[in-house]
DNA sequence: GTCAGACATCGACATGCGTCAACATAGACA
DNA sequence: TGTCTATGTTGACGCATGTCGATGTCTGAC
């Protein structure tokens, strides 16, 4: 079954990000860094994110995510659906219930992006 | 006098920053992440940061950063304005010019934030 | 004192975003 | 078939945000 639902339809998008410090960032890899920050750049999404890769397994439904937001269940719909977009989370359905997994390539661009280019910036060395 | 205009006036938003897959985050913490990530979720805050990480020294004025973008200076003005209080960039008045340079502090809570839980995952991009 | 340059602030406008109620869809089960 | 449950989608509302032009403030030079 499975829908496949595939990722999102932004795969290249999570391969970028190469760190911030390292070179002056063009328009061009911002716009696709941005889209990432701005998904997670909300209260909700971000304890979304936060309860789904914490979760056992790695994975949630939406029936673990709801009782944790004083919210309504289209609302969180509707921000799962933003991180799916971002390519953040994966989907996949079993059965009527709905499991979000986070996508590790998303989280390790993040890392990628705020990683120090010199492991010792005490520096002054420039 | 230096003005000074230490840091901003968000010491504490910075000693924060468990990583998101460790536990369930919680709204405090939620709120206090979130400024941050607001804030670089612009094309040209976060072209701005990566030009003053990148810069000389490590630090850039106002003039270095105009010529990199086509807006207009308030519009710059305005989104150093908001990387500043929200605690990503110091701001140093030498003269007639203002330098910013990044907060190690704030990086390091981002690269906190998205640090995994479980060493390891390096290979699995794209 | 006066002027010019660098940067910040203000006021206004257009656009985007978070939220909800209402409705739609899809699978499970009798 | 019909009904119930779980979830996604749509449309609308109000508030936040990015942008600009005009103006203000500070500093240094003449």
């Amino acid at each position: 079954m499975s829908k496949s639902i595939d990722a999102a339809e932004t795969p290249n998008a999570l391969a970028c990000c190469t760190p911030l410090a390292r070179e002056p960032m063009g328009e061009d890899q911002a716009s696709t860094v941005v889209p990432l920050l701005r998904a997670l750049a909300d209260p909700v999404r971000l304890r979304l994110m936060s309860i789904v890769l914490s979760h056992e397994g790695g994975e949630a439904c939406v029936c673990d995510l709801l009782p944790a937001f004083d919210l309504s269940q289209p609302t969180i719909s509707h921000h799962l659906k933003v991180l799916h977009e971002a390519g953040l989370l994966n989907r996949e359905k079993r059965g009527v219930w709905v499991y979000y997994q986070a996508r590790p390539e998303a989280m390790e661009a993040m890392l990628n992006l705020f990683a120090a280019v010199s492991p010792a910036p005490t520096g002054a060395l420039a």
